[in-house]
DNA sequence: GTCTATAGTTGGATAGAC
DNA sequence: GTCTATCCAACTATAGAC
């Protein structure tokens, strides 16, 4: 076996993880599990994580975070806010549609956290970066393009996390492609309709602030 | 220990699984806490269904259908179409604010079915019931006050859904009832957008077509 | 640092006494 | 029909050889 420095060696048994986790659902990624998949023996992983929920803890940080950059939606300067919309939609449906293990695992991660208080920061944690990456969403469109929102952005930015969740889960459920792109379509209508056009616009800002996750 | 009939037992059973499963979640609804909490001996269980996935089945087709039953939104006759909305709206709301476990076991099973083939038809049939639940919803309100929509009713009835999952989990996740309510209603707004008053309305029809949960 | 071996639980399922 | 006793598999975690 390869020696490896403990920092590299939990970064493969993280990715193992995942990979199992995606691959398999969250109850079948067992320690053992991860071992095998990482080419490791059971004792390495206790070697370099304290227990079982150190090493998902540090595998939930890493999806989550995952998950923020695939779910950050571009936003195309230059054109309509309806345009925009619109292709930040499909280019979102685009990383969820390629992806079902991992959003599955995702609301897997969530139910689980919430059983568990020493995972509890996890679901928290989902919750925070996607509100903050739908903000930032919101506030890049409304900053290109010229319009404000006729709701609080918070309010706003939550309806987007509702919409993402709701369409995904039941096109888990179902495999309904096209039920879900109209489904979310049909929100990105509502989404624009919340909007008017502003009456003077200062300056290009927020387009390029870090949304970073919660520490943990 | 009294003696009773196999079907008597195996209702008895299925509501001890409810039971335990919402109060501790689903990994924790094992044979064994199951046995205890209905307080019978571990055999009498694999006495009345042959394995555990029959016990679960069978305990999520009665969640299903309980689910059916308190997400049935009343539809007050004679009201204006705002109305009748926000009033279904908060009666929906309070039944979920109120069991938050029987909520989180809900999705529990959602995810645990998807990486089950045995309990794939489980996430299935909560999504053709909800489907359909939203969908007489959708017809009861057009009924009722006159309107038509605008979109297809499927349509509609896919975004009811979305929107009932999308803010129940985040509200699992953060537990803020006012910031949950606060998107209900908004989405409510979207949805009487949706509508137009009817040129014509020929009958009150589609109020008491009983929507049965398909058969497993 | 890494591995084997094993302890110690907990789970689903069954056999056989009563 | 019901209960006790038990089997066997899988899991987390650790001890100790190398």
């Amino acid at each position: 076996m390869v020696r490896m420095p403990v920092a590299a060696r939990r970064e493969q048994l993280v990715a193992a993880a995942m990979l199992v986790a995606s691959r398999d659902g969250i109850e079948a990624a067992t320690v053992r599990a991860i071992a095998a998949q990482a080419g490791v023996s059971l004792g390495v992983v206790h070697y370099c994580f304290e227990d079982k929920n150190e090493l998902l803890l540090a595998m939930a940080h890493d999806i989550t975070r995952q998950n923020l950059d695939q779910g950050l939606m571009q936003v195309q300067p230059g054109s309509e806010p309806t345009e925009i919309v619109e292709l930040a939609i499909d280019s979102l449906w685009a990383g969820i549609s390629a992806t079902p293990g991992a959003q599955l695992l995702s609301y897997e991660l969530t139910t689980h956290s919430m059983r568990h208080p020493e995972l509890r920061q996890v679901s928290v944690e989902q919750y925070t970066v996607s509100h903050a990456a739908a903000r930032q969403f919101l506030e890049a469109v409304a900053a290109v393009s010229q319009i404000e929102w006729t709701l609080p952005i918070e309010q706003l930015a939550r309806l987007v996390v509702m919409a993402t969740d709701g369409i995904t889960l039941a096109w888990l459920a179902d495999g309904d492609d096209e039920a879900a792109v109209k489904t979310l379509h049909s929100f990105g209508g509502f989404l624009i309709s919340q909007s008017r056009s502003a009456p003077d616009q200062p300056a290009v800002a927020a387009l390029d602030d870090a949304v970073e996750p919660v520490a943990r």
